[in-house]
DNA sequence: ACCTATGTTATCGC
DNA sequence: GGCGATAACATAGG
């Protein structure tokens, strides 16, 4: 479920296991991941190299290579992504698009099973998400930008949330969390939050992203009481045990409690 | 066969 | 130029 939680699960995973360890041969099962690099410059520009530190940036990950110049290699996960690490032995995992594999024996594998993903190269984290138009990072945003990002914005709030180059990180499941739990409806029209929907908006969203991330990104360990499990055209609302309907929005289906969150 | 699915992008219309 | 809608990308599962 790669929304910013579960990259920063992925994260922190690299970032336990995965770090200064040489590289010995990079291998690109299936280069349609690959975005901006062909498989022998990726297999080149990293042969030899360490990982040496990680960053996010919504729902993509940056890692440090060393050398002499700058490089970061980037990792965006689409749907169905994730990293794998393992001691080599035996065939890589199913949908294991690239692999880096270690001097040391062991690998890193990125999975992509809808091939939605992206890994590239890229000179330094600020370049990137200038060039991928990202905005910044939803946990990286304080009170006054991210009421002024709002205030420079039209639109359906849920749309507005979900907009990477507006704020980076929010996907479709975690928008309908945070609103549910702000108690907005997700086609509400930014115009009709007042300051305080605004800056509740904003804390309801650190908090459940911060949950999110405290609990593995699990949904099993995700509290009882959110919609995320819910997710389903007539489950009980955990709230008021009301029905849950199915919306679409911007395209995406949409779970919304009407009662909850006032009907749109 | 049909629908659904956590993401992004290009394109069209307003 | 911004925003909403749509299709496309590719694959699996119900």
């Amino acid at each position: 479920m790669p929304e910013l939680p579960d990259v920063e699960i992925q994260r922190r995973r690299l970032a336990a296991g995965g770090l200064k360890r040489p590289i010995a041969h990079t291998h690109v099962p299936d280069d349609r991941v690959l975005d901006g690099v062909s498989a022998r410059k990726l297999a080149v520009s990293l042969k030899g190299r360490r990982l040496l530190r990680t960053r996010r940036h919504g729902k993509h990950l940056l890692v440090a290579v060393d050398g002499d110049d700058p490089l970061w290699l980037t990792l965006h996960f689409g749907m169905t992504g994730e990293l794998v690490l393992d001691d080599g032995r035996g065939e890589p995992p199913r949908y294991a698009r690239v692999i880096l594999e270690w001097r040391d024996g062991g690998r890193l594998c990125y999975l992509s099973r809808r091939l939605l993903g992206h890994v590239g190269l890229a000179g330094d984290p600020e370049a990137f998400a200038r060039a991928h138009d990202l905005g910044p990072d939803v946990l990286d945003l304080g009170r006054r930008r991210f009421l002024k990002l709002l205030a420079d914005r039209r639109g359906m709030v849920k749309s507005a949330l979900m907009d990477q180059s507006l704020l980076a990180g929010v996907g479709n499941v975690y928008a309908d969390e945070i609103l549910y739990q702000a108690g907005i409806h997700p086609r509400a029209d930014l115009d009709d939050l007042d300051d305080d929907d605004r800056k509740r908006l904003r804390r309801v969203m650190r908090r459940v992203l911060r949950t999110a991330i405290d609990r593995k990104a699990d949904p099993e360990r995700l509290p009882r009481r959110w919609l995320l499990p819910r997710r389903e055209e007539g489950a009980a609302c955990p709230r008021c045990g009301g029905r849950v309907r199915r919306l679409e929005v911007g395209g995406r289906a949409t779970y919304v409690c009407p009662a909850c969150q006032g009907g749109g």
